[in-house]
DNA sequence: CGTTCTTTTGACGATCATCAAGTCCCGTGG
DNA sequence: CCACGGGACTTGATGATCGTCAAAAGAACG
């Protein structure tokens, strides 16, 4: 696998690569998504890759019944979530790996809606099977709670950081955080391609489009990092952390 | 059960009623508690309340291994994060019924401290007993992954908020919940304490002591609240309701 | 090749953090 | 019982950050 890494080819790229995990992190928005490692499991044994959508497909919709889960083989997705008031707002980017709908288990009800970014191709745990897993096999319960877990921990560390962070804060936080998402995929994690507009990371990061961009630009003259389009490459990983830490 | 709440009275008080599980509410920071009348199965055969701590106590440390779950009967505490620079921000308060260290299941570890804010009284549910329940009692894993499966849709809607919010749609939320969830354990949900400083509302909402001073002070003189030290009483509801919607 | 969406940059104003001063409340010790 | 001290709370003044409005350049797509 080279270094560089094109959106064409990470986005052909159609194994989902079992990702180790991580310690605590210090970065935001993992929500509601998990890993897949510990649920290969209920995948082994269902057998053929399910679901194939195209950019701006819905593989869920919010608010409706709880029939599946979903374990994305390529692609990425969003997860958003609609207030009354029908503002959306992002709550998370998925990525290869990650297991879509868990947030559902309690309800019944599906929490989010899930849109394609681009071509998205998933496996589906039907409910009946998650929960027959769930009732019969211990270790499966096990991993499924531990999915949940880490992500209510991901949750906790997000919203200790949300109400107090600055908008370079918020951004080396989601650079950092995607970066190293796309390395235990495989990738690079020092260059790679946006999936998503600036407007909705503004919308994920509860920034306005043009403070993103702006924030952007002023991280680029720094020369933390070079971006062109949606081409991000980090020039400085340590320094943003430093900013993540301490502020602009 | 009077109408009015001293604080006295719902310290003194040591039933953790049954809550019923609720629908989808607009309001914030319910985060990785969880309540316990799904889990009351683990409770009814350990027998004996167990821990007993007062103000300022610790009943769990972030970072140390997990060991047990703890469910509130009595009082109430505070979910914190300490993050590397030594900065404390208070993630959640919970009150009684609600389920402590569920976040730590998936890793081991705690990823929280909670203090006790006062006089207090859990359940304990040893670790070794956690996991055996989890493989051995389908129905308890079940209940677990409800309980954080909510959570984290719970959370998921905090974080969809957070980044946008107003300070004073901040309060509202924050307001709106504490009634609500005194509500469900019977008491006011009109009228009660306070068991939180003013910083401590401001570390958990992301804002400084004065604005939630100030912006306590601003909900007083328009008749939405009245306010007193630690003795709040809500006004009107409903106006809280449409800030929280629609902002200031 | 034009239309539309995306991105960038500038100017201005609102919100909120910070600094500062003063008041209230509560527990402690005289 | 009262005086003292320290924390909690309130209120004002000022400045920084970021949202909004506006305009224009660039990219994608039919």
């Amino acid at each position: 696998m080279s270094e560089t890494l094109s959106a064409s080819r990470c986005t052909a790229d159609d194994t989902a690569r079992a990702p180790r995990a991580h310690g605590t992190r210090r970065t935001l928005f993992r929500h509601a998504t998990g890993r897949a490692n510990e649920l290969a499991w209920g995948l082994t044994e269902s057998g053929v890759p399910d679901v194939r959508l195209g950019r701006r497909d819905t593989l869920l919709r919010s608010g409706t019944r709880f029939e599946a889960l979903y374990v994305i083989r390529a692609g990425s997705c969003k997860l958003v979530v609609t207030n009354p008031d029908g503002e959306e707002h992002i709550v998370a980017f998925c990525l290869p790996g990650e297991v879509i709908g868990l947030e559902a288990l309690g309800s019944g009800v599906h929490a989010t809606t899930a849109y394609a970014l681009e071509a998205l191709t998933c496996w589906r745990i039907a409910a009946e099977r998650v929960d027959m897993l769930l009732r019969h096999n211990g270790a499966f319960a096990r991993a499924v709670v531990d999915v949940l877990s880490l992500d209510v921990g991901r949750g906790l560390r997000a919203l200790t950081m949300l109400g107090t962070m600055t908008a370079a804060q918020r951004l080396a936080s989601f650079l950092l955080d995607l970066a190293e998402r796309y390395q235990q995929l495989g990738f690079s994690g020092s260059a790679f391609e946006l999936r998503m507009t600036r407007t909705e990371i503004g919308d994920h990061l509860g920034l306005s489009t043009e403070t993103v961009s702006r924030t952007l630009s002023r991280l680029r003259t720094d020369g933390l990092v070079s971006v062109s389009g949606r081409s991000v490459r980090l020039r400085d990983r340590t320094a943003l952390g430093q900013i993540l830490l301490h502020g602009a």
